[in-house]
DNA sequence: CTGTTAGCGCCTTCAA
DNA sequence: TTGAAGGCGCTAACAG
């Protein structure tokens, strides 16, 4: 491929000019006569040459790459924030990499280097690892690659690790949907998908819990560590199945609106009318949640917003030395059918 | 950022060898001693030295980096091919860098000098403009490209171009989907989301008229350019309010998955029941589709497979000189609720 | 087995 | 305003 690409010098040679000038022209810069640039550019023109980047990197150590680590693109809350990350990338004249990282791995040295062997000028991470709770070297390894590029989290912040760090407070956001579901009525309220294993998890169980108790209500849990539709349909089937129909609870708050999916499938599948029989809430707003039936209340966690700037945040940290800091953001209630909001009120909730 | 980067010279000095010797021991070349490889090893450990793979790329004229040129990663479709041929590329030491291409942008001169400036090891591209149907430019920038790297295509031929290509007969699909209606009892079918602008949504029309006229079957059609789940909402209000109830299709066949949402959405806003009162199919098979109400029948395009397939044949033609070639497959249909398959068929659908 | 030499393609002083 | 020279960090001959 490439067959013969030309290069700066014979650029120069053919326009009879130093590979210097020609450098000149190529970037605009201003100590070069109107004249000689013309004459450049018509060779350039000609052989429609495109000076190679790298080499360029090479001299100006910089490779207007930068990496973004995620455990799964197709979830769609990573897509949201790829997307929107990739863009502001773009709109600066940098290209994004994907580095995929497995929900369970570790970041390895190994993992590290490459990212330092490809000299990226920074690096965002999101989900996966980077979240989890367990004891492990996370600090150290990140402290270490960050002496090599500036690095920016989009998680809940990572205790040890100084750098700059943008998240949703979902504990917060699932305090307001339990305070919602609270004044719809609801006394028994469960929380399905409940994990220690990672922060952002963790949070929303945190925040469930908090605001269970601050009202006098016993918070029941139905624990999962995986989130998805089918794992879904099956803790309905488990925390429905370990209680007659009238001890259920009559409002169940999702981890996320993936898991949701399978939750509002199993109750149909149950017979249930939602949201009269049961209500359901979910987190995440995402693209499908305002058309499942019925469609989802549930909380906007920000996932483009936090995307663009974390972006925004990883290309200033490059030039100014800026100090690491923390943004957060209280997610917003969407309020949408699932919930029961649009129910006749005069006609009060059975209680517990 | 960086701060006192060690180059191969430097350990070349502090392990009293040659830079060359240094550089053997890091490719794991087999003429170096195991003495010497040790002393190196042990600089190299010392200072975590990690050679430059910039430098190395310009001196090899690779940057082990390959391209996927996509209008929107958020959309499901993309995300799994995308992550699909992340994830074989990675398998092969590539990285591999997201370029936007909104869905109605030409790829213009400069798009592509970016990517050559780059300096690229390969690109595949994967729907957006790629698939307009309108006159353009498009195998003359392509073209041009592919003289400076190898381009794989996931999409219908494009006329003009010759490079290797992969899709799913979306028109085969389609003819398998009437079919499957047609078998179930349903002579007023109807599609949604008809266009001409792109290639593969072309297809889906062409294979789903082809086969109503086969049948002797009188097309219905909706047009629509946009394919969301909003747009759904609209095309169904649009289609069944141009009629009286008795004269509705007793089928829908929705040009993908996502608009499908839009279209249950809506069918259930009206009150009609699924699938006794109205078919549905859709295309794609999305992770969500599998947790529509109802489940949704569709076809399996093999996103996945084919953002596999589609990096495995882009590497492949970097050494190899391969000739392109296109590679087809037909689309397997997916046998859900949504279509009224399981219901009783001895009561049979009410006919035209 | 190891070192020397010569660049990859570009940019950036420094002189002219 | 322009050119010459040196070097970014690495590797691939070619000697030894």
């Amino acid at each position: 491929m490439a067959a013969e690409t030309k290069t700066i010098l014979d650029i120069a040679r053919e326009a009879g000019v130093s590979p210097a000038t020609v450098s000149r022209v190529l970037s605009g810069h201003p100590n070069v006569s109107a004249k000689t640039s013309a004459k450049v550019q018509t060779v350039v023109d000609k052989y429609r040459f495109k000076p190679n980047s790298i080499a360029r990197g090479l001299l100006q150590k910089h490779s207007k790459a930068l990496g973004i680590i995620m455990p799964d693109i197709k979830h769609p809350y990573y897509a949201s924030v790829f997307s929107a990350a990739q863009e502001e990338a773009r709109r600066h004249g940098y290209v994004v990499q994907l580095y995929r990282l497995a929900y369970n791995a570790m970041i390895t040295d190994d993992f590290a280097n490459q990212l330092i062997e490809r000299r990226l000028d920074g690096v965002m991470l999101c989900g996966g690892f980077i979240e989890s709770t367990g004891l492990s070297g996370l600090p150290a390894v990140l402290t270490r690659l960050q002496q090599y590029m500036p690095i920016v989290t989009i998680c809940p912040p990572i205790p040890g690790l100084s750098c700059i760090n943008i998240y949703a407070d979902l504990a917060a956001g699932l305090r307001k949907l339990v305070r919602h579901l609270y004044n719809l009525g609801h006394r028994r309220i469960a929380f399905i998908g409940a994990t220690a294993e990672t922060r952002s998890m963790g949070e929303r169980e945190q925040g469930f819990t908090d605001e269970m108790l601050h009202l006098g209500l016993d918070p029941i849990m139905q624990p999962e560590n995986i989130h998805t539709p089918a794992m879904g349909e099956q803790a309905v089937l488990k925390l429905l199945s370990a209680a007659p129909p009238a001890e259920w609870p009559t409002a169940l708050a999702v981890v996320n609106d993936l898991m949701a999916l399978g939750v509002l499938r199993q109750l149909h599948a149950m017979g249930l009318r939602l949201p009269e029989d049961m209500a359901v809430v979910g987190c995440d707003n995402q693209f499908f949640s305002a058309f499942t039936s019925p469609p989802l209340t549930t909380l906007d966690v920000y996932s483009e917003e936090h995307g663009a700037a974390a972006m925004r945040q990883l290309l200033q940290a490059q030039e100014t030395h800026a100090a690491p800091f923390t943004q957060t953001r209280d997610p917003t209630l969407i309020v949408r059918e699932s919930c029961g909001a649009q129910l006749d009120r005069r006609t009060p909730h059975p209680q517990a």
